[in-house]
DNA sequence: AAAGTGATGTTATTCTATAACGATTCAGCC
DNA sequence: GGCTGAATCGTTATAGAATAACATCACTTT
């Protein structure tokens, strides 16, 4: 066991929401696509929160920040956008999303969801990829969408439980 | 690439509805559980179909079978029965429930969903259920119920697309 | 038969997501 | 600047998935 994620260590999460929007400044205008200011201020909530947010709490704070709340459609059209960006991921078994930490790579990715605090951690893990690139192969599927979402408990939680 | 699952090849499938009624059967009476007309109405519905149903066309069928139909609440009860005993699944990313093939192994086991035809297969891969546990494991996370949900085309459907 | 437990029925409601249409804004061009 | 087409956003209504809360029924045990 090499070291817990950072998402589990204490450190200055600024630092990272920051980052992930310039790193998605970046790319969209490097693809020629407009993060708008509502784009980014969705991209925004759903990095500051390092558990997975519902699109009606991202709904929620929109609405407190600015006094009047828009409809749902303006969320999800947000969200889908990002999602065609690949800068956030919805993990299906939450109906929630995540900031992606790991755009550089296309894949799917793999999500380590705490049950007790509710914090969702992605992982790159190749060995896992192949394995499932190799499942499919084996019966003559042909893989589009993988989802590795792995429901436990992270290594905080477990001690704190056992105290 | 061995061969095709069952689903995606001709056979009577009626016999492997009995075959998975009466195991049913086996394992709840072993259990001390009752499988009740309704939840066998249930679990044959999920079972005629390689498809995952969602947990209304049940409702649909079962009210077409008798006239009236129930509230959700009574289907959703009969599918966490069904959840609890291990007699079906259910995917996260379709919302739909589909019989349980392996009722042996207790994990969670790897879906293949075909996004043409809509046909939905179980595998027991150990390659993946290892990595996914080493991947865990090596941020020191307690796995409680790893999901894996492959999108992609079936073997058959990929022919057809060819064509 | 009485009591208790588990299963089902019923109504209302919450949560998630999308359809359809109108209004606005933005980029490119004259 | 002003025009135009396309993308974006607002708004209303609705579909789809799941659960809460409470009443009723059935089955077992005594």
């Amino acid at each position: 066991m090499s070291q817990a994620p950072l998402a589990c260590r204490p450190h200055n999460h600024d630092h990272c929401v920051d980052h992930a929007l310039q790193d998605a400044e970046q790319r969209c205008s490097a693809r020629g696509v407009r993060l708008t200011e509502l784009r980014k201020r969705v991209l925004e909530l759903v990095w500051q929160s390092h558990q997975p947010l519902g699109a009606y709490d991202i709904l929620e704070q929109l609405s407190q920040q600015d006094g009047r709340r828009p409809g749902p459609p303006t969320v999800y059209r947000a969200l889908d956008f990002l999602l065609e960006q690949g800068l956030v991921h919805r993990l299906a078994s939450l109906n929630a999303f995540l900031g992606c930490t790991h755009p550089e790579h296309g894949g799917g990715g793999q999500f380590l969801i705490c049950r007790q605090c509710r914090v969702a951690v992605e992982l790159e893990h190749s060995a896992t990829d192949q394995a499932i690139a190799q499942a499919a192969a084996s019966v003559g599927f042909a893989v589009e969408q993988p989802m590795v979402e792995v429901l436990g408990l992270c290594a905080r939680c477990q001690t704190r439980e056992g105290a």
